[in-house]
DNA sequence: AAAAATACCATGTTATCCCATAAATACCCA
DNA sequence: TGGGTATTTATGGGATAACATGGTATTTTT
């Protein structure tokens, strides 16, 4: 299975186009399909973005919940209900919603940040500052994670 | 298992290239990818760099999370944001990215370091400070060592 | 009709491929 | 062992393809 890795910086111009960095796009594209599925961050201020099997896993989630719980209907609302599946043009670009937009606070420039088997797009700022915090939870995390895994 | 070792002193040429030591491209080819998985070292201005058995431990790392869990999209960000699988090309050469060369502090000369199951990739004076004390280092453990251990 | 979405085209930049060369290494055979 | 030849390797350059990005024209929506 192909992972989203690395981190790329794009422009959206005037109509809202962005690229969507050619490394993601191959693995989109994988499946066949011209989407890309997309929805709002649940704890970030930024979009959480995937293929065909980040959909399906989403489904899956759901359906192993209970099916006339509160929760169920609270996570399918935040996320089936804020979802969309952007199509993918032909010169590899998508135009993003204003939700998702105003969600991530972005304006011309966005990160796209490979997270495995999905990855987020962010304003450039926002994420340095996120990435910093998560390089330091890395560094706290690692010294136990060091003993059960050589070389890392 | 092949390990990296020795250390081979290579130039980036005016397209950001660097051959990889054909010795330790012919390990990274043994499982048939083209691929040199690569990031930023953790606590070395260096970079870290290893092949399919590498990046599987750091992928088999993060599939022990709870897969919605915050700390989870912590640890992918920093991991596999800031990795990355550069193509090497058909001479055996890479093309490292601004964020590798930037932490690293590289200009046009590299030093390639084996270090077992992976290795690093340093500025040559960097490395060699880097290595005078690490042997300094050495020195002083093996003073107290030696009182437990004569022979090493 | 106006606005939005889509297709199509153009451009500069970068990556990728292919080939050339020189040095180093491995190989072979008398 | 020596001496010469072939092979591998690092490195440079030119040609080509891919990519991000901007623009214009055409279609669709409302």
């Amino acid at each position: 299975m192909q992972l989203f890795l690395s981190k790329f910086k794009n422009k959206i111009d005037q109509k809202g186009r962005v690229s969507i960095p050619s490394q993601f796009r191959n693995i989109l594209f994988q499946d066949g399909s011209q989407k890309m599925f997309c929805y709002p961050s649940l704890d970030a201020e930024a979009i959480d973005a995937g293929g065909d099997s980040l959909s399906r896993d989403i489904y899956a989630l759901m359906d192993n919940l209970d099916p006339y719980s509160d929760e169920k209907d609270f996570l399918s609302t935040a996320l089936f209900g804020l979802s969309e599946e952007l199509r993918i043009d032909s010169d590899g670009r998508v135009i993003l919603s204003d939700v998702l937009i105003q969600h991530a606070k972005i304006r011309d420039e966005v990160i796209f940040v490979g997270l495995g088997q999905k990855f987020q797009i962010w304003e450039p700022n926002r994420f340095s500052n996120y990435l910093q915090e998560a390089q330091k939870k890395v560094r706290e995390q690692r010294l136990l994670l060091s003993k059960k895994n050589k070389g890392f």
